[in-house]
DNA sequence: TATGAATGAGTATTCATTCAT
DNA sequence: AATGAATGAATACTCATTCAT
């Protein structure tokens, strides 16, 4: 039987259940944040938030998931664009300097997904979303080392792996700082940019 | 009237509590723990923890207390026994090269600690704990390029604010990337410290 | 308006629902069916299903109706093929001695007649219900009596009202004792209806 | 610790749950009964409720338990002071015999009983429950009626297995019929009762 | 002080029913 | 008439905290 309403209008009845979800996650945490509230937050019953997600978990996961996807697309699709690996690296670096951490919706994201990282640590099936958003993140660094060595433009002596996970210990690193009101999170992170740029560039 | 019981009894009991909460809190969670969990694995009746402490959080609040007065400690009794600034930050990067990050007991308490910052970033009263923690922290490492700036042992130009903001960031960035199982943390920690020392050394 | 689609199809609909919603209410029982369970059971949509009963007890009521006429129906015509008053009788114990009563399917039904007939014990309107099933099946096997002693086949003396109370006492006695899975249904029943039959026959 | 409340009193607290929730199931049904409602109607609050039981269904479990313990008792105490096998049998008719079927207390008790055994007829681990309920109460008569065939009382010729089920046919018959406002139970049961006694009797 | 029983506010989830399309 | 999305009342169960003994 045909749908009785477009798959457009619930894809948009979702995505806003998701969106109210994670600014009231980022409000008070999953914990504390009700199905009730979601439903205020975004003026949709509660029971018709059940007819979208199973659980409340689901919305969390989800929304990580989601967060995954785009970062995937943002990523691909700017890196099109860019021809050197070092220009990559350095876009890469700019994704972070170019959002205001300290913007309360955004540092309320942050905390929400650093929570939700730590709440999968705690559960076999969720682990496993962690980790293989772990892995993609460390493989697009990864990737983008091994072409600049190719390329020539990148030291062949720098461990690719260890730079790779040095650039997102710097990324969670300085975003976790942002929890600290004067954290000086642009100098910071503008001088490791540097840094890092400068010691894997082909000497 | 006189106390019944000795003043090393309560504290011995008090800390079997935090302790006991401590190792609840890191293997479920902190909202997941349930005041019985506590009493169960201390052995002490639930109605007798709340001869201790005021309230669930109350315990999780002063554990984080504890820790940090122990840190303290710790450190002031460290330093007394090194000389130059070089040897202090170099201990300071030692104590997390000598722990086992991946023990499973460990990365509980790094995850509960964690969770414990996050969850104070919603409180004015408890953020206040958070960031006096953090002023703690990164005065130490502040005062210690300080002195080494007077000694000459450090380079005097760099930012003194800045490189101490750098070293929590690296510590805060390799621990939040322990949930990681293959995590080349010593590896990079130890290059990291490496090339820290490396460049705040007087030229 | 002339109706869309034709009496009859309606009809088919309608049945098509009630036979689902036995079954469902046979394996699950009456409150754990939902009425999306009659849905996919049916492929009627539950909202159609509304456009044919009031709620879901009313699906259950006209089940318990439905079958009170067919048993009416399926009597009436028996009964007009049969002359003696003792082969009406005989006939109405082969009515139970001729269906399998273990049967999955049989043993769901018999049990939600009897949690409807008891779920009807707690309301004033349903309860009518009840009764006047009950009386109707009660009558059946009084008026039969009844001719059997006019017409000299039974014995006068007998009271008609407690020898059809006890007829309706068997067959629920053994019905319900089919719950347990080695009851010996035939034997036990076979059994009573010749020593009913015996008794009640004209000495 | 010695438990700081007496044995005694927790099994009188429990004891109240129960009856309470047997009035309340009685009256209401299983399902429509609340744990508010067996709470208020023992002035117990809900939290306690489930100090002492896990799950509504574990209070209806123990009800009926305790049900078949006590009858338990009670049979086997006063067939302790009974000599021959009929008059055990004809002890087990009268205890239907001098109850009040119609009492609304004892007739919703009667509905819950059959009731939780259909329920118990969907689970598993319920339907357990209910075959060890009737194995044990088939085996009572069973028992006595070869009792009675050793000793020469009963009829050797008879099958012990059928006239046993027989008996718990003729008392759920009768039960069961209960729910109709005009049935003579009394009658009906006292004749059935001579009619079985004198069928075993020894010829 | 220690105990653990009592309390009841708090919440995720289900599902009969309604209603817009 | 048919559909299935929306609704929200209803409810079992949990757990931090209190308190009588």
């Amino acid at each position: 039987m045909a749908p009785i309403v477009s798959k457009d209008y619930k894809e948009r009845r979702k995505s806003s259940i998701l969106s109210s979800a994670l600014e009231c996650f980022a409000q008070k945490g999953f914990v504390a944040t009700t199905v009730d509230d979601i439903g205020a937050h975004s003026g949709i019953s509660k029971g018709s938030i059940y007819n979208y997600f199973e659980s409340k978990e689901a919305i969390y996961f989800e929304l990580l998931n989601t967060a995954t996807e785009r970062d995937k697309e943002n990523i691909t699709k700017n890196f099109s664009t860019l021809r050197s690996s070092l220009s990559k690296l350095s876009y890469m670096f700019d994704v972070f300097l170019t959002l205001d951490p300290f913007n309360p919706k955004r540092l309320g994201t942050t905390v929400v997904f650093y929570e939700f990282t730590f709440h999968c640590t705690r559960s076999e099936k969720l682990l496993d979303l962690v980790t293989k958003r772990g892995n993609f993140l460390l493989n697009i660094i990864k990737e983008t080392l091994e072409e600049g060595q190719e390329s020539g433009e990148i030291d062949k002596n720098i461990d690719v792996n260890l730079y790779a996970h040095r650039f997102w210990l710097i990324i969670d690193g300085v975003s976790l700082q942002t929890i600290h009101k004067d954290f000086p999170y642009y100098d910071v992170l503008r001088e490791m940019k540097e840094m890092y740029l400068e010691e894997i560039k082909a000497k």
